[in-house]
DNA sequence: GCACCCGTTCGACAATGTCGAACGCGGTTG
DNA sequence: CAACCGCGTTCGACATTGTCGAACGGGTGC
């Protein structure tokens, strides 16, 4: 059995599409989407219903992802032993520094946040976690890449989100390379305008970098407004963020440095 | 093709257990917990890797979910409408009762947490989005199983957690016939100790009820000390919930009632 | 060094999923 | 009002495909 088992693999290319494309789609959209017949794709798709992996609208027929499938996704957290031992830390660290916190994996070439503490205000906020953010453009993907042992960059990749945003291959390249000598990165306006983030990375017992933590928040907050520091990140803040890095990473065995 | 296929049952079943099991686990213990023949679960795990789904550790060479599963999962959120619609009202309802907010919806039998508002102080709690919550020991739990049309009560699933917890099926029928009369439920330290629960049911346009919303915390903050009101939620907060469910509702189609 | 348990590989068999055409249904169009 | 198109679904024949159980190689503990 040499090759990986069909039907799981379009079962799960199928699922893929399902949570990219604009919420339902149909048997014959997603049967041209992936160049197989319609038959088969629907056989796939009563399987995967009858596990509960999607749902089907009564009325419509139209498929959707089911809640099943979510539950077990959502127990991935509890497995991740990154989230697990930087709960406590993240919460001091939101204490600290007043600002929303954010915890990050680097898959398939973007960040994915395995953990999201709200800013301690009571401004309202919409839940991160598990949302993709591009690598290229926030501090948590800036540390996740540069300590990365492959080369994940893909030009491609680089969309240009603010005028700011950093979309030259070579120029991120010497940013990364400046990030994995210094131990920190910032993003300032790269994603969203007006929008400030500054990350650490996390290492395992090997010192492997498994993930990163980071704050984000308005640069007015975040950024000194005059002299050496203005436009660049407050020094006490970056030194919060590394110190609660280093704390985590000491929790996963990390020789502490 | 009559019968659901084969291969993708099992991948789900592997999943399943993967997600409930404690932490990471082999292929021989798959093995047995399916009644299968190593070999073929190892084939099973080797797509589900390849996929994304699963991970597998460097070392020890057990399994445990992939990040991709989490990801493809939590994209669920955007798919469900019900949630969608309910984020504002959730955070309006967590200001004015100043107690954390939870949505679930009923999933076999168990409570689905689809969304979950932090109570607006300070403190540090726990994200629960993705759990599941015993539906008789909950107030979310009593408003889904009272509304639903199918009776999903099961009597062996009636656990006790405190001794307040209604574990014998006739007397939680008699007390789902109130909820449903009444439009709304109650939980009186039923999960744990010191902690209670309010919950109004949400309707869409066809008036079925498709999930529920409901505030918890201290029995000290959300039920009455003296008077008739001890040992019962305060008034002001059940209407609280109440009016939040029914926002929600009309803003999901169904008739203003 | 032996015995055991693990994850992994391999090859033969037939059970299994795949395919494409046909069905029934709802909507829209002339 | 009928013809038509597109949808999700069903069906049966074929051979591709996944399944199985035994054997391999590397760990660990006695």
């Amino acid at each position: 059995m040499p090759g990986p088992i069909q039907s799981i693999e379009r079962a799960a290319a199928i699922l893929r599409l399902l949570s990219g494309g604009a919420r339902k789609m149909g048997v014959a959209e997603l049967a041209t989407a992936l160049g197989l017949p319609k038959g088969t794709v629907h056989g796939i798709l009563r399987t995967l219903q009858h596990v509960g992996f999607v749902e089907q609208s009564p009325d419509t027929g139209k498929y959707q992802l089911g809640a099943a499938l979510f539950h077990i996704g959502s127990s991935y957290l509890d497995v991740n032993e990154l989230r697990t031992r930087a709960l406590n830390w993240s919460d001091s660290l939101a204490a600290r520094s007043k600002e929303s916190v954010r915890i990050g994996t680097l898959h398939e070439g973007q960040v994915l946040v395995v953990h999201h503490v709200f800013r301690p205000d009571n401004s309202s906020q919409v839940l991160e976690v598990g949302a993709l953010l591009p690598a290229h453009a926030s501090a948590l993907g800036k540390v996740l890449l540069a300590n990365d042992p492959v080369d994940q960059l893909d030009p491609a990749r680089l969309t240009g989100f603010t005028p700011a945003t950093c979309t030259d291959p070579d120029r991120l390249r010497a940013v990364l390379a400046e990030v994995r000598s210094r131990g920190w990165a910032s993003d300032v306006e790269e994603m969203v305008e007006g929008e400030v983030s500054v990350a650490a990375p996390i290492r395992d017992r090997r010192g492997v970098t498994v993930g990163a933590i980071g704050i984000s928040g308005p640069i007015e907050r975040l950024c000194g407004l005059a002299g050496e520091d203005a436009g660049t990140p407050r020094a006490e803040l970056v030194s919060y963020v590394r110190e609660a890095a280093r704390a985590i990473s000491r929790d996963l065995g990390a020789i502490p440095w």
